[in-house]
RNA sequence: GGAAUCGUAGCUCAGUUGGUUUAGAGCAUCGCCUUGACAGGGCGGGGGUCGUAGGUUCGAGUCCUAUCGGUUCCA
């Protein structure tokens, strides 16, 4: 009833004469023409191809192309609407009609053959209903108008995206924008502000009142029940595209305005993002947000996006129970940098068969990402149940004063490092960096420094003096704060213990730490002593000596004080070391090695394998002619002095200085072995 | 088809304008130590010609070109 041609292939040489010519559709009586497309395939059917334009995309089309009548067959309530114009179908379901057409062209003696054939028919996600496409009239946004500021403004980077990579698409997608059907046929959402007269002229108002208003002025006869709201509401994007607008209050607005970031993936870029800072040139004049932060996508381990569908998701309350949501959390942000994607390790569904899914759901996900940051949870109450645990002795000096200097340093390194990082948007890193900050340099390092000895008598430790304790507690509490964005319970919990705290008073609430300037210098010894440190380790583990056995250290320094008395106690902790004394050269039967110049000398009781330590010498030195090499070769380059900066060429001159010494110490020492 | 992005240690990835050592981390692996904060803690080892081939440069994992491979997006 809705057909207004039948359509065939121009090259289809069975009906090359009929065309332009007329048929009559069956039961409507209509007259119709017979057209030429090359859309109708010739093989498909009969190879002719009734055009439906009301209730068919593709019809749709052909129906402009070849100016065709549209009649719109079926009413809003899924019956036969009158321009159907057959009386005994009318405001009958269209089921039912499509049954009984079957029966009304069989009696007339006009079915010549029916056929079953499988057809592609679009149903509710939602209902199931089947759904049938019909013309209506909806509301779209010509974008190209709008979009001019709102791509200007992200490839100036008035609004930056981290990374900035992602600017790219955001581009292409502009540029290519097509107008925006904003209409939903959805009962629910933000309906559309326009407003039909009986006659169909219309008014668009912010509320009905307003609408009511401007509908009279048109009409003054107009009763309010006569002005019908459009049925239809807005997109979901269309909607939230005044999200940075629309959260506000006008007081709020008007302080917030433009907000600093917005979180998101790069999936909505288009949907959401660019919508947003198109709303907010259109309506405020100004940009939305200051900066679009991407984060990575967490995709399953063969790369899949987690999704419903795929049901590749593990269970997140399992995993939260196992591994704690800051465990989690930890692991998760370590290892996603920005618009990264972030492959997580847990298994996944053997298929989609719903069985498999099933079973994968009863599995108890094992994650070694979030292993890292449970162990890091660990960690952290660990070394804050041992402070706790500590006595203080009033009486007491700090053995170790040092240690308090040198911690508060790197302590301010790394805020100032960290700092920078959250500048860049460089989350992933920060995170590390307060990791390797509370687990190597306070717990492996600081901690071991002024840990109090344990006394085997009174099967505890002994007291720790007053200054140091305060220290630490003072270091923990920054370490918190630090910690508190990416770890909020454990950092609450911990920070709640330090001291006495206000009823309300909350980790949340307290300033995020402030670098301050700190004493480089410091931290440059420290970092020699901790190799020295680390090489007596080596040695023991070479020598497999046990860790209880304590060890004398000689050195050949110009300063004597630095391992003499200012980081004797460190290294004395750290190292299992007894006395360290000067010494010009090598004592019997004992190791060496060499830290930034400084010659060191181990005794040892066991017998020495020469072979062996000659050997290692040998390899040392080696390496170090090689290293030797690569920088007489840079500077024996011409072009490098000239052109390279100075002070890259001082640092070249340097090194070889240094490994030149390094290289005469090992030979004297090989010699004397 | 168009576009983007990536290719670095067994795995997952850092490596910020090209120049601090002959490339780093976590996990995995191996060895030793550890009975007093640590429910797998400590110390260390092995492991990479930075996809391939050219080019620019005094100098390239880092820039350019080509090529191979992977991934993602395309309303």
């Amino acid at each position: 009833m809705g057909d207004t041609a039948v359509c065939v292939n121009p090259n289809d040489e069975r009906y090359k004469h009929l065309v332009g010519k007329k048929v009559i559709v069956p039961i409507a009586n209509r007259e119709v023409p017979i057209i030429a497309d090359e859309y109708v395939s010739i093989d498909f059917g009969t190879g002719a191809l009734k055009i439906t334009p009301a209730h068919d995309i593709n019809d749709y089309e052909i129906g402009k192309k070849h100016n065709l009548e549209v009649i719109d067959t079926i009413a809003d309530d899924g019956t036969m609407a009158v321009a159907c114009g057959i009386e005994k179908y009318i405001g009958k379901d269209r089921f039912v009609v499509r049954k009984t057409i079957a029966k009304d062209l069989e009696e007339a003696g006009l079915l010549l053959k029916t056929e079953d054939y499988t057809n592609q028919v679009g149903t509710s996600e939602r209902t199931g209903a089947v759904i049938e496409p019909k013309l209506s009239e909806q509301w779209f946004l010509k974008m190209k108008d709008l979009c001019q500021p709102a791509l200007e403004n992200v490839l100036n980077d008035n609004i930056q995206f981290h990374p900035p990579s992602f600017k790219n698409m955001y581009k292409a997608w502009i540029e290519n924008i097509q107008d925006w059907n904003i209409s939903r046929q959805l009962w629910w959402g933000h309906r559309i502000p326009a407003y039909y007269l009986p006659d169909g002229r219309l008014v668009v108002a912010k509320s009905f009142d307003e609408a009511y208003a401007k509908a009279k002025a048109l009409d003054p006869q107009l009763a309010p029940d006569q002005l019908r709201q459009d049925e239809d509401v807005l997109d979901t994007w269309a909607s939230s595209w005044l999200w940075p607008i629309s959260v506000f209050s006008k007081e709020e607005l008007d302080y917030y305005y433009p907000t600093n970031v917005l979180v998101t993936g790069f999936d909505i870029i288009f949907f959401w993002v660019m919508r947003m800072i198109i709303a907010g040139y259109e309506l405020k004049q100004e940009k939305p947000f200051r900066h679009v932060y991407f984060t990575g996508m967490v995709r399953d381990k063969l790369r899949r996006k987690m999704s419903k569908s795929l049901g590749n998701s593990p269970d997140v309350f399992k995993l939260m129970d196992k591994y704690s949501t800051d465990g989690m959390r930890y692991g998760i942000m370590a290892s996603s940098a920005a618009g990264n994607d972030i492959i997580f390790d847990t298994e996944v569904p053997k298929s989609q068969k719903p069985e498999d899914i099933e079973a994968f759901e009863k599995l108890e996900p094992e994650s070694k990402i979030c292993e890292t940051g449970r162990n890091f949870a660990n960690k952290i109450w660990n070394a804050f149940r041992l402070v706790k645990s500590w006595e203080v002795d009033n009486q007491l000096a700090p053995a170790n004063p040092v240690a308090m200097v040198w911690f508060e340093a790197k302590l301010q390194e790394v805020l100032a490092e960290v700092a920078t990082q959250f500048e860049q948007f460089r989350l992933s890193e920060a995170i590390t960096n307060i990791y390797k900050l509370i687990w190597d340099e306070f717990c492996a390092r600081y901690l071991e420094m002024i840990k109090p000895d344990y006394d085997a008598e009174a099967k505890k430790s002994q007291p720790i003096d007053p200054k140091t304790y305060e220290a630490t507690l003072s270091f923990l509490d920054v370490l918190m704060r630090l910690l508190h964005p990416f770890m909020p319970f454990i950092t609450e919990e911990v920070w709640q213990n330090l001291a006495e705290r206000q009823p309300g008073e909350s980790i949340c609430t307290s300033p995020f730490p402030k670098a301050q300037s700190f004493d480089s210098q410091l931290i440059a010894e420290a970092d020699g002593i901790f190799e020295v440190i680390q090489q007596i380790n080596n040695i023991r583990n070479a020598k497999k000596l046990k860790k209880s056995l304590v060890l004398d250290l000689y050195f050949n320094a110009q300063d004597k004080a630095l391992y003499e008395t200012k980081f004797a106690p460190t290294i004395q902790k750290l190292a299992g070391v007894g006395n360290i004394q000067w010494a010009d050269k090598k004592p019997e039967g004992a190791v060496t090695f060499l830290v930034k110049n400084a010659e060191f000398f181990v005794p040892l009781t066991a017998e020495i394998d020469l072979e062996e330590e000659k050997a290692k010498i040998r390899k040392e030195i080696e390496y170090l002619q090689g290293f030797k090499e690569s920088e007489l070769k840079k500077l024996s380059n011409e072009k490098f002095v000239a052109n390279a900066k100075p002070e890259v060429v001082a640092s070249s001159r340097q090194k070889l200085a240094d490994a030149e010494a390094k290289i005469k110490t090992l030979e004297e020492s090989l010699g004397s072995l």
